[in-house]
DNA sequence: TTCTACGTTTAGAATGTTCTGAACGTAGAA
DNA sequence: TTCTACGTTCAGAACATTCTAAACGTAGAA
């Protein structure tokens, strides 16, 4: 392959990994998933770890973590033993499905949190003096607005793109 | 204070440390918000030191992260030297600028990016062989591609909630 | 002026994350 | 069967982030 047509593919691949990083996802990961997007035939792990130069551990470990993102999967390629992977190309889908899944997870665990939280208020309610009266009201309201808060994220999970 | 009223005030917190924790921010940070917020007086720094126990020096850092996020504001307490900090209430207003924020930054830079790979692949693209120019014709279609990707994004911003 | 009560900065410690390279397991070739 | 070409796992190295505690600067009190 040329080595012009080479720089611009790993100014992709370069690219794409910053990003990942700026989202909090593995640099590797994003770099990987570049490189297969960007490849019109299907890449082998050799391939990635050679192009890449990261161990084939790391290739390992972060193939499977591209995997159950749904971002990439794996392709029978006649007459190798070796295991060639394509990109999903669907991007966008793959970025929202995961921040839905994500933020549906999130919101229930913090539901519970805070309904345990009212709990404890209530039991503790009864022989308090005066002050602290007042302080149980104010922290259950803001609980209160919290689980608002948490409801009204849920109903805009709705309307991201690719619901389902 | 009541330690059953201490409790539960503590629990909020250590849910909202965790909470920013796992959309990738600082625990601290998230842990001295949620102090703010659930606190119906202003807070002083002194106060979270001792609420928190953490160092002040942590304390002082995070407490100019989150003055430039919006999330608090600092608030005169008559009669006394230190700073006191309240919380700015309108968590989903906080959040989705910063995403709104993050991502049109991150969208722009990204197309900067891919503007200079299609210039390179043209100053490549003169003296090619069949293989290499096909090649360059599949990377330009992929780049088009995210740059196609990265408008939608730019186009789904406007209707977050809370657009300005 | 000196003293005190703050807030800030920063070096290095503690902790957390990611990576490599070696050891290993396994399926198919020979 | 043994050998080879893979993919996987994992201990510890390399690196990044976050925290503490001490030194410092400063404004107001005395």
């Amino acid at each position: 392959m040329n080595s012009e047509i080479e720089k611009v593919r790993d100014y992709f691949i370069e690219t794409a990994g910053s990003m990942a990083g700026n989202l909090g996802l593995n640099a590797i990961a994003g770099q990987m998933y570049a490189l297969l997007y960007i490849s019109n035939e299907p890449v082998s792990l050799d391939d990635i770890t050679d192009i890449l130069k990261v161990s084939k551990g790391n290739v390992s470990v972060n193939i499977r973590v591209l995997e159950r993102w749904g971002a990439v999967k794996k392709v029978w390629v006649k007459g190798s033993r070796r295991n060639f992977y394509t990109a999903n190309e669907d991007i966008l889908k793959i970025v929202t499905s995961r921040i839905k899944e994500g933020l549906a997870k999130r919101t229930k665990e913090i539901d519970g949190e805070l309904s345990r939280a009212e709990e404890m208020l209530e039991s503790a309610g009864k022989q308090l003096n005066k002050e602290d009266k007042k302080t149980t009201h104010v922290y259950k309201q803001k609980i209160t607005d919290i689980k608002k808060l948490s409801a009204k994220v849920e109903g805009l999970l709705r309307f991201l793109p690719y619901a389902e």
